[in-house]
DNA sequence: CGCAGATATATTGCATACAATAATTGCATC
DNA sequence: GATGCAATTATTGTATGCAATATATCTGCG
């Protein structure tokens, strides 16, 4: 028992696309950061053969785009993208809930409850709290044992935080913490029409108040612009 | 110019990746065949690198099962999941055709009447019927330019096949032609409530016209406790 | 025969080497 | 200085080789 196996799944490579992963969502690494196979290998002590495995699948994940002899880089979704991807989530969201409405068991009724008390314990901390709204999504979509689902849900929450993180007003609380509780007082009382449309509003909620255009949206020479016309250049 | 380069994107490693769906979508390689890396870059002419690229993103699409030290399977969905992605298809798809509802341009809607009459002309030809289905759902996804909807619609589009391959009554037409017309008739109309409910009807039914359980899905046990019981034994 | 163990074979996991392409730098010229 | 071109360097694309693991074959024993 020399090293922990805990890393199961295709080995190493696996751990590198989590790596990746991980670092990508916690803005360790902010889109259109490049992402050179080399270096992330020597930095990871794997060989490019890993790398490239983990970066095919981030680009399949939508995490990371992958441009033929260019190499790969962190996303960079356009604000309609966002847009888009925050209304094909409402769509799979809402089959989440009406799946899950009045058929919740203590147990689930309990995990949902506790990590809404841990959502609202972490109100402060920006980071900590981006990630556990994130996760009461997963967490929902998780229980409904549909693995199609799970695995969308699971994929559209990771790239929503790419776009909350191009895209997102810094002071917003994207998940308001009262909505998930209410979210979840009705999937206990089993309305499921209520839920769908708690759900849908909370999604709507999260685009409107958090996902307005940022000044660094526009592309370089945009913002250029403003300031050579101020220096009376160009 | 010795070669034609039409294939363009990451080079060989896209074709690799198109053959093989392809092979498996057409069921020349049928639900858990095995894909042997080295056999398939000899038969294709290329390395084990680039097969092995392909597989990772096949397994990432879900058609095929990847498990460690184990090779490549074309992948073997059970009923259920088969029955769960026709609920996460239906979800997606109620979001196309809301999208849709009285936005279709007149190009879009000849496009349309003229899949729909070819699906007509092929009712004959069963593997062309089916692929025409298939591609009229696709076709109506991409119209939506929402990108993350279009990429997961195809994804469970292909799957569906496999579903159909592994549980389809031989004899159903899984899209009755008419139920397209009807569909493009209330999208054009402009009423997206008809044409949501139409599309749910639509995916419902062939999960219950063509999705029932054969006999070779039942496990070995069930089977037998039917004989046994007839001849008085267990 | 049936079966446990050992040997041999096939297949995957990973790293490395080399070729092909893109990015960068340096230099000459205008 | 700015611009176009050549040489250099960095980075990706692909094939191949070796080690590790799984699968198949072949024994010998009960």
């Amino acid at each position: 028992m020399a090293k922990t196996v805990g890393e199961s799944g295709r080995g190493r490579s696996q751990a590198v696309h989590r790596a990746l992963k991980r670092a990508i969502l916690d803005q360790a690494l902010s889109p259109g950061a490049k992402l050179p196979e080399d270096s992330i290998g020597e930095r990871l002590g794997v060989s490019r053969t890993l790398v490239r495995e983990a970066l095919v699948r981030l680009s399949e994940e939508g995490l990371v785009d992958l441009r033929p002899n260019k190499g790969a880089t962190v996303a960079r979704p356009t604000l309609e993208e966002g847009r888009n991807l925050f209304l094909t989530r409402a769509a799979l969201e809402r089959l989440v809930v009406e799946t899950l409405a009045g058929r919740l068991t203590p147990d689930q009724i309990e995990t949902l409850s506790a990590h809404i008390e841990a959502e609202d314990a972490a109100k402060k901390e920006h980071a900590t709290s981006i990630r556990l709204a994130g996760e009461f999504h997963t967490l929902l979509a998780q229980m409904t044992n549909n693995a199609s689902l799970i695995r969308y849900v699971n994929e559209l929450v990771a790239r929503s935080s790419l776009i909350l993180a191009l895209y997102g007003r810094p002071h917003s609380s994207e998940c308001a913490v009262s909505e998930h509780q209410e979210l979840l007082d009705s999937l206990i009382a089993g309305n499921a029409d209520v839920a769908s449309k708690l759900m849908t509003h909370h999604l709507d909620s999260i685009t409107t108040r958090a996902l307005l255009p940022r000044e660094d949206d526009r592309n370089i020479k945009d913002v250029l612009s403003a300031y050579a016309a101020a220096e009376g250049l160009a």
